[in-house]
RNA sequence: GGGAGCAUAGCUCAGCUGGGAGAGCAUCUGCCUUACAAGCAGAGGGUCACAGGUUCGAGCCCUGUUGUUCCCACCA
């Protein structure tokens, strides 16, 4: 940054270069050192199809905060980057690719396939990172991972053949969510539910000994052939002497017995449900409890098996209509009801899943389950805000089997074999040469691929090399913060819980930092159909990467929702572009040997105010960001900045620069400065970084200098209130030229009647710069002809404008002025004369009071006497 | 059906353990004051959703109501 610079702060000119600054100096590299403390951040990884959207950008934003802040403090900071391979959602992005080729997976092949794959992850997986890069992400590069590299691999395996050996995997005959479009199974968490308009059909089921019909009414007709019982309630007395007799199944000729199950409430629709073991989880457990057999009557793509002739072929809603139709003219359909439910949905795709049983891999939960609820509740992780305890327990109470097999290509291939001889199943980390049982050499290994998360879940370890017992393992695990949004709680956060638990003993990170989500101005998420998503780069183009960083850590508070406005990012762009000004301002006024950062002798009154400020802020921001109050932190460091040092600091500094006492006030300025970068450098590394490079330093980057620190010495609170005077004094005087519309260019002699004397003569010059004085005189009093007078609580002042003086005004603005003290003063002994006040409260607040009803009381008093000369 | 969040200035939101209501944007007025018009100085604007309660004192704690958003849950 040279002396000559542009007025306006250009981020493009500085962020590549900066950044690349920083990656030659290797700043971000973390190596255990046992003279340090560790800090670990592992980055949620992106998907290899993913581009950065705003979602990335916020939740980089807090890690990158977080991270910066760590490691200026001196921590060994480690933020661990990488990608994941995103099984499902990468699959159907080729999948689509290909069909636009018009080429099918079975075409090309299992190999071809994961040839195409990995092609597709060259090409594109290092589209993300570079974006984050741009963000200004500090995370160490040098370590970056991936899901299905060799590390990970060897993780999952190992994963895969302990739980097996524990018996916490298993495989099983269950009935699971089934996507028809993605055609593989899918876990609960991966299903959608949303609320759709459908229909209540009523249908009549003859008994077979021809005595009458059964009413029942089901939202799936369809599922009809593959009915193979129709429940009660047992204390139904409507239905009591139907059970064990048997109905005709209608369409299709089967009979099918009438069963008592508990499962069927008495008080909705008929009280006669149809059951469908294959098609719905509920009547599958039915089915269990009564024998019933299971009869599949859907394809993998969801459309009629070939043993129903007239249906065959047909997918489920084009049977659904077929059938009805049909039952009608059968005389089976009673009624149409309008009926709306919840449907579920693929989360990749949104097609309606349809539960089927099949063969497939589960992780049994519950013994996985319970330490990890253990964990929260005694504090070893945290989630901040606390609120997501709830959320988690519930989940974590009431969860299920976790089916991890999918039918798809990309992603862990199952380490199980089986033997084509005599049907043994070997789970092993390695492929097995021939069946320990039978000795056969024939062994295929199971097709199906691993869920994505179930390797994304053993992140935190595997990342530091588990199985491997590395130097890293052993310096930065368990982690200290997981920074993510609350959407993926259930799928990542919960299941990474119990793996760190499992297979490290140690839960995985401390603290659980949880965002919301960044929607449009209208409060609506960001997605692609919407058309409405804000795309990062270009606002970093736009504004630049530090303006979108202020703009999503400002007004940002855990877990909660924001919204994302143009307007906000224009005004941290102006913020920037402040700072910029501000250091433009004090580079031009130093000299070439400028000496480096330090607090100089001989502080003026202003000089102690603007330090001392200086310091209760670093104090507070560290405190904010230790207690991940990233919002506030930032927001103290705006209004510091602009206000306190801007505002008036640097305007005052103007008077000193041209005075004999320019190295003091020069001094201060590159001290605060310089301070209030680095205090600022984690939220806006950029041009921090730049600024504090063109200031006098010492260190090579801003990025690993010492965080500013706490000093009582410089607490000066005296002085402080000294200059509120001033300012009160100021800001009084500003006011009233204001509002008489006086130019600021017409300066005027200003007069300060006050006890202070010593305080108000020391700021003289400050008061006239400021309040547009051409003269200050300060006395215990005045008699002044022809003048405005302004009260303030420690002094009045006179401001001899002559012809624009109107007296009537001027008795009238007192009156007024003198109406609303009296109003604060009455309010102030309301409550002072209040006993239970006196007696309960805290001593200072008492006091304080006492000091304002004092101050009111003085100012009164010299409104009174103004008016009087009036 | 269960649970959670939110409701504060025209708009978007802060307000950290209860102690005299804040910011940005927008509006109005006056300023090119030698860092910044992406700026400076000033002004207006709020029954802190509603109703109770606890407390010397409530935007903040408790109860209920209304509105709104979300999560979870297999009533066919």
């Amino acid at each position: 940054m040279a002396k000559d610079l542009a007025k306006q702060y250009d981020p493009k000119e500085v962020e590549d270069r900066t950044y690349r600054f920083w990656l030659d100096g290797d700043y971000f590299h973390a190596e255990p050192d046992s003279k340090k403390k560790p800090y670990t951040i592992v980055i949620p990884p992106p998907n290899i199809t993913g581009q950065l959207h705003m979602g990335h950008a916020l939740d980089n934003t807090l890690q990158d905060i977080l991270i910066r802040f760590k490691r200026m403090q001196g921590f060994s900071t480690l933020w661990m980057p990488g990608t994941d391979h995103a099984s499902i959602a990468t699959e159907a992005k080729i999948v689509e690719q290909m069909r636009k080729e018009g080429i099918s997976k079975e075409d090309l092949g299992r190999e071809k396939f994961l040839e195409r794959a990995w092609d597709w992850k060259k090409q594109y997986g290092g589209r993300i990172i570079e974006q984050l890069k741009k963000m200004g992400s500090s995370c160490d590069w040098k370590r970056e991972r991936f899901t299905m590299d060799e590390g990970c691999n060897k993780a999952v395996r190992e994963v895969f053949v302990n739980l097996y050996e524990k018996g916490l995997i298993y495989q099983g005959e269950r009935i699971i969510n089934w996507c028809p479009k993605c055609l593989t199974s899918i876990s609960d968490a991966e299903v959608e539910y949303e609320e759709q308009a459908g229909s209540f059909w009523h249908l009549r089921y003859p008994l077979t000994d021809g005595s009458g019909y059964v009413e029942l009414a089901t939202t799936r007709p369809e599922t009809l052939l593959g009915d193979t019982a129709v429940a009660v309630n047992p204390n139904d007395e409507r239905y009591k002497d139907i059970i064990g007799k048997t109905l005709t199944l209608p369409l299709v000729g089967r009979e099918i017995p009438v069963v008592a199950d508990d499962y069927v409430s008495v008080d909705f629709g008929t009280g006669v449900v149809k059951i469908t073991p294959a098609h719905d989880p509920n009547d599958f457990e039915v089915g269990l409890r009564h024998n019933l057999p299971v009869i599949n009557v859907l394809t993998d793509d969801a459309k009629i098996v070939d043993d129903y002739e007239k249906y065959a072929g047909m997918d489920r809603y084009e049977a659904r209509k077929a059938i009805v139709k049909d039952l009608e003219e059968g005389g089976f359909l009673v009624k149409i009801e309008e009926h709306t439910h919840n449907v579920g949905t693929c989360y990749r795709c949104s097609t309606t899943v349809e539960p089927r049983v099949s063969k497939q891999w589960f992780v049994k939960m519950e013994p996985l389950a319970k330490p990890a609820i253990e964990a929260v509740k005694s504090g070893e992780t945290k989630f901040i805000p606390e609120r997501f305890d709830k959320i988690y327990y519930h989940w974590m109470e009431n969860i299920k089997d976790w089916c991890i097999s999918r039918q798809l290509w990309w992603g862990h291939r199952i380490p199980a074999y089986y033997c084509d001889d005599c049907g043994e199943v070997i789970v092993a980390k390695d492929a097995p040469h021939e069946c320990p049982k039978c000795h056969s050499k024939k062994l295929h290994q199971d097709p199906d691929t691993l869920d994505t998360w179930f390797s994304s879940a053993l992140w935190p370890f595997s990342t530091l090399g588990w199985p491997e017992k590395t130097d890293e393992l052993d310096y930065f695990y368990p982690t200290s913060t997981l920074v993510t949004g609350y959407d993926i709680i259930f799928f990542w956060v919960a299941r990474m819980i119990f793996s760190g638990i499992e297979h490290m003993g140690k839960v995985p990170f401390k603290t659980v930092l949880i965002h919301g989500l960044v929607r449009d101005p209208l409060g609506r998420k960001m997605s692609k159909s919407l058309g409405n998503g804000v795309d990062p780069l270009e606002e970093i183009e736009k504004y630049g990467a530090d303006a979108l960083r202020f703009t999503l850590a400002t007004g940002n508070s855990p877990g909660n929702d924001m919204r994302y406005l143009p307007e906000r990012v224009e005004a941290s762009r102006n913020f920037a572009n402040k700072i910029w000004n501000a250091a433009r301002f004090i580079l031009m006024n130093l000299d070439e040997n400028e000496p480096k950062p330090h607090i100089p002798e001989n502080l003026a009154v202003e000089d102690k105010w603007v330090i001392s400020k200086f310091n209760t802020l670093a104090k507070d921001v560290t405190e904010n960001l230790e207690k991940f109050e990233l919002g506030l932190a930032v927001q103290k460091l705006y209004d510091f900045i602009w206000d306190i040092f801007c505002d008036w600091y640097i305007e005052i500094a103007k008077i000193r620069l041209n005075s004999e006492d320019k190295a003091t006030a020069k001094a201060v300025l590159v001290y605060v400065m310089s301070g209030c970068m680095k205090l600022l450098h984690p939220f806006m590394p950029f041009i921090t970084e730049e600024i504090w490079q063109s200031l006098p330093h010492s260190g090579e980057s801003i990025m690993i200098s010492d965080w500013v620190k706490y000093d009582e010495s410089l607490n000066f609170s005296e002085k402080e209130s000294e200059f509120e005077s001033i300012m009160a004094a100021v800001k009084a005087i500003r006011t009233r030229r204001s509002e008489m519309n006086v130019a600021p260019s017409k300066k005027a002699a200003i007069h300060i009647a006050t006890a202070k004397i010593d305080t108000f003569e020391t700021s003289k010059a400050v008061i006239a710069k400021l309040a547009s004085g051409s003269t200050v005189e300060v006395a215990n009093s005045f008699e002044i002809e022809n003048a405005v007078s302004i009260v303030t609580s420690d002094a009045t002042i006179y401001i001899p404008l002559g012809e624009l003086v109107d007296f009537e005004a001027e008795k009238a603005r007192l009156n007024k002025e003198k109406e609303a003290v009296l109003k604060k003063l009455e309010q102030t002994e309301r409550k002072l004369s209040n006993e239970g006040f006196l007696a309960k409260a805290p001593q200072a607040v008492v006091e304080e009071q006492k000091q304002k009803a004092k101050e009111f009381k003085e100012k009164i008093a010299l409104i009174d006497e103004q008016l009087a000369k009036l």
